[in-house]
DNA sequence: GTTGGTCAAGTGGTCTGACCACTTCGCCGC
DNA sequence: GCGGCGAAGTGGTCAGACCACTTGACCAAC
């Protein structure tokens, strides 16, 4: 068995975690008013500051409403949460949300060639040369879990050399809430980072400066594993149900 | 002139802004260490925990790292930063970055006909209904603001139809980077909100559940403006590159 | 009755100063 | 050279205090 890095919880992570699960689930409705810091505080046997730094946290995130001399409510997620609150909604209670799965999918089926065509616009002469290299260690492989390293770094390239910095933060985002489960998903993926040939194809593409033909390329990598993965969650999403 | 709501910065906010700023703003390169909590709070004037609040919601953007016993890192933000930066990187030192800017209208246009396409499939009986009542708004006045507000409240309608999270996420970060600058941004966007009937066309494709007629549609409605604010921003961009 | 003022209670905002836990790194003895 | 020790410096946490603000009840004046 490898060894897992020691995970070291601050309490104002803690907190933070506790509170954001309360608001998620839907525990405390969005309008509703959080018990005050001095109370949170004596409830959960931390200090004052502990909770407020959580609080805090989570009003960057848009999902509390803090106002000085009054209450503190709860935002509606929902409508205000951004993509940076992903990681925590793909997998909740410690396993995978099948509807926020698929969604993630869905985002990326549609995303990936709009980025794929910018990067065959924009892309500088060295960009050829680096998508091969890289793919060519994909290809050289076996483990799945390398593989899905590797075609990260290959939409890692791809997107910057699509130059627009809101795909760029999509993509930072995405990765974000992909990575903590990539060996998790190595299986899922295996069809998608197996196909090494689909991404020479779409890496010419690129190479050769063809937005369309790289745009349908990339959605030839992207959608096989896409369609069949979302009937699969289609399946699970059933069984889900139970909330 | 209307009545402004009065600005409260609190002294975090303040730590926060000025430690972004020079991070985003390259003065603190990505590797570098960051001076010490106490330092900090010294040379801000401000107590220590004012300071520590600004640097932990810092290291959640995936800014900082910061570590226990040792020192406090600045990260690459190019590389690991959320979608939900956008809204500081989008207006700096209290002006428009014209590279972010097309950006943004690049990436709605590539993402707002795939929702429309989602929303086409997924809408159920009420979507139409709510959308027509939309646009008959957004038709009935003639300031560019109300529209565009309009114009927003139309695309939260189609966000929630399409049923998936990560685009109804990606729109509220999109939209809160949006919203402050509504305002001004009713002159470059009134060619946009001024086509009533254009979401009309998409009003009906998406009642009619026909997703690529659908996307075809929304392509129509964010194609003109964005192409023309686009080029608009290319020519700001030339000017901007003193940096 | 409505308006506007006052006041107390409760909340978030901020500070101070202390101590704990951890990392770093140089010194020391082997 | 190498392992271990320990001081110094860093972030983590706490307690308690006080300030600033909102709220709502109460009351006076119109």
């Amino acid at each position: 068995m490898p060894l897992q890095p020691v995970v070291r919880r601050s309490v104002p992570d803690e907190v933070f975690d506790q509170v954001l699960a309360e608001v998620v689930d839907g525990e405390i409705g969005a309008g509703e008013t959080l018990p005050s810091e001095r109370r949170l505080a004596e409830v959960l046997g931390v200090s004052r500051p502990a909770v407020r730094e959580a609080l805090q946290r989570m009003a960057q995130t848009r999902l509390l409403d803090v106002r000085h001399g009054g209450a503190t409510t709860v935002r509606d997620f929902r409508r205000y949460a951004g993509l940076d609150l992903l990681p925590q909604l793909l997998v909740r209670k410690g396993s995978l949300d099948a509807a926020v799965a698929r969604s993630v999918l869905e985002a990326r089926l549609a995303i990936g060639p709009s980025v794929a065509a910018l990067a065959a616009e924009r892309g500088g002469e060295t960009l050829g040369a680096l998508l091969t290299a890289c793919v060519d260690e994909l290809a050289a492989t076996d483990d799945d879990v390398e593989r899905q390293v590797h075609a990260l770094t290959f939409w890692d390239l791809v997107v910057d050399a699509a130059d627009s910095v809101v795909f760029r933060m999509m993509f930072n985002s995405l990765r974000a809430a992909y990575e903590p489960a990539l060996e998790a998903l190595a299986p899922a993926m295996a069809e998608e980072v197996g196909q090494a040939g689909a991404y020479r194809v779409l890496t010419a593409a690129i190479s050769a400066g063809d937005p369309e033909t790289a745009r349908a390329a990339a959605d030839r990598v992207l959608r096989p594993a896409t369609d069949s993965l979302v009937s699969a969650l289609a399946a699970l999403e059933q069984t889900q149900e139970q909330r």
